[in-house]
DNA sequence: TTGTTTTCCAAACAAACGTTTGGTAAATTG
DNA sequence: CAATTTACCAAACGTTTGTTTGGAAAACAA
């Protein structure tokens, strides 16, 4: 692992000491991109902010690094449990959910993305494709989880109202320091596959 | 209304010239409070950013009053509704979600109080109380009605879900620039409604 | 009218911001 | 080993930040 992913690593999760990277930062995901300034990265990081201007063009370019890093992490770790095919739909669902868990509850600091979405200039901002993209893939995996109950059409409205449930879940999680709205919205996800009521149908 | 009014009533919607106030932000909803200066609320406002300090101690008791009278607006105008006698708790649901809608749909920038909560540094912030009463009434509106169908301990369950379904509409309708997500995630609220099957029962 | 208060500007302020620079020590390479 | 690249620091850069100040025009009060 070279410095580069050290740092956008340091970015995202805690991780153990290494070197001198004490780094138990989130520190995007706790404070946002615009409260974080370089000094509270180099902080974390144990380095001098101008350090960072050797791996990275600049500040931006540091986010999307921690964006697409995280997503590809999602995409092959979660998200890609959804497309097994040893275990049954719910099984999996109940797999995702597991995996996805910790690592929205650490720190009780909620997703990087959904803050990020609903943090300021998502407007003009470059980062919003690296948003879409990492929605777009999770509801994708719902939805693939969902046509083995529903039909096409509806499987994809449930994929999108579970993933925002489970958003607007971890926003009450983080503003009342909780846990138990993220439960109960997994819970409701999975009581609707034990009764499958198509509303289409 | 007096000038303080003004300005706090500037940095939350659009309303129509009036002085020289053009004054059409929502500044702080589409950009967030750390993304957003006192320099972009001057130009929005047509002042000069210095004016400010005239009637607010400072940036953050600025954002406080746009909270608070929000907050209150919300009490009087929205979940007011909740509570009369007049209609069916669903014709009362309706009207709720017909009055939320073009406060958050205005310009496509949802909930200040859902983006203030994810933003940044709700952690040792002093908008936190208040993001947490706003929430708190308006789950309480939700299980008010939700008990002429359900027993309480469902109500109340019921009530954080559903509020945490909009909100993750909220997220995604503001990601994608569509308001669909909104709309599906009202209507599941009300078919909720129609087939009342309590889970507990 | 005169005196007082409110409204607001224009300029300045220190502090913090993201970024650049020039360099040194370490690691890597051949 | 020497040569080159990588890793990083310490200091400075210009800009922007939130905030303060002193005063001028306007509104209000008597």
């Amino acid at each position: 692992m070279n410095q580069r992913t050290k740092i956008i690593y340091a970015s995202t999760k805690n991780h153990q000491r290494s070197h001198h990277y004490t780094s138990r930062i989130q520190v995007f995901r706790q404070q946002g991109y615009h409260k974080t300034s370089m000094s509270d990265l180099a902080a974390a990081c144990g380095l001098q902010k101008g350090s960072f201007y050797h791996y990275f063009k600049n500040k931006e370019a540091l986010m999307q690094a921690v964006l697409e890093m995280l997503h590809q992490y999602y995409q092959k770790k979660v998200f890609a449990v959804a497309y097994q095919t040893e275990s049954s739909a719910r099984e999996r669902f109940v797999e995702l959910f597991r995996m996805q868990e910790p690592i929205v509850t650490e720190n009780l600091s909620g997703c990087l993305f959904g803050n990020m979405a609903l943090e300021g200039d998502s407007e003009q901002s470059h980062f919003r494709p690296h948003l879409q993209a990492f929605f777009s893939d999770w509801m994708a995996a719902f939805e693939h989880l969902y046509l083995e109950y529903y039909p096409p059409e509806t499987a994809k409205t449930l994929a999108q109202q579970g993933v925002a449930e489970i958003e607007g879940a971890l926003m009450l999680m983080r503003l009342y320091e909780d846990k138990a709205p993220l439960r109960q919205a997994c819970e409701r996800i999975l009581a609707q596959l034990d009764a499958p009521d198509p509303p289409t149908a």
